[in-house]
DNA sequence: TTGGTTTATGATCATCTGGACATATTGACA
DNA sequence: TGTCAATATGTCCAGATGATCATAAACCAA
């Protein structure tokens, strides 16, 4: 799990994966995160442009965070570990 | 440049030390990314909760990227590159 | 193919963000 | 200390999100 994110679509790519990684269903993880199994969806097709505060809302119920980096040449996607 | 961010407050710490690090105003910023100053003030200083839309706009003016990954101990703010 | 689970959507409503314009504050510097 | 730039706020409004309740559609396994 390192993905790179420069669109909401990617943010909503990553969480999908992270999500099924962990083996949640959308209704699990919006119990956890204290959303909606509505909002989740949302999100992950990216229906609709969240708000910063349910994504990470999301991110802390995966146990992930973020990292705010200088851009990379990589295409956003799964950035498989390198080293 | 290579910031935790958990909260809609560490993003908006890691959106000003970026920013500051470019030396530009919110208002400059603003412009290039296509936002109004007064946005830019309201997310750096966590005054609202910012749009993720909007976050990535600012990012992409500062040529910046995030990077979903698992979470570490390390506490969110400035993580010097340690390699 | 059937049945059950998971995910995508429909609809309504209160709340909130950003657009837009202006101004009060703060901060830096001579 | 005085001045100018930079940042924080005030306000109004349209548009959009998330909460909430339901249900259709897609997926999977037996």
């Amino acid at each position: 799990m390192n993905q790179i994110a420069r669109t909401t679509k990617d943010i909503g790519n990553a969480l999908r994966n992270a999500r099924r990684a962990k083996g949640l269903t959308q209704t699990e993880l919006a119990s956890r995160a204290g959303v909606w199994q509505r909002t989740i969806s949302n999100i992950e097709t990216s229906a609709s442009g969240a708000r910063l505060d349910t994504v990470f809302d999301l991110l802390a119920a995966l146990d992930l965070e973020l990292r705010i980096v200088p851009r990379s040449k990589m295409k956003p996607g799964d950035w498989e570990d390198i080293f």
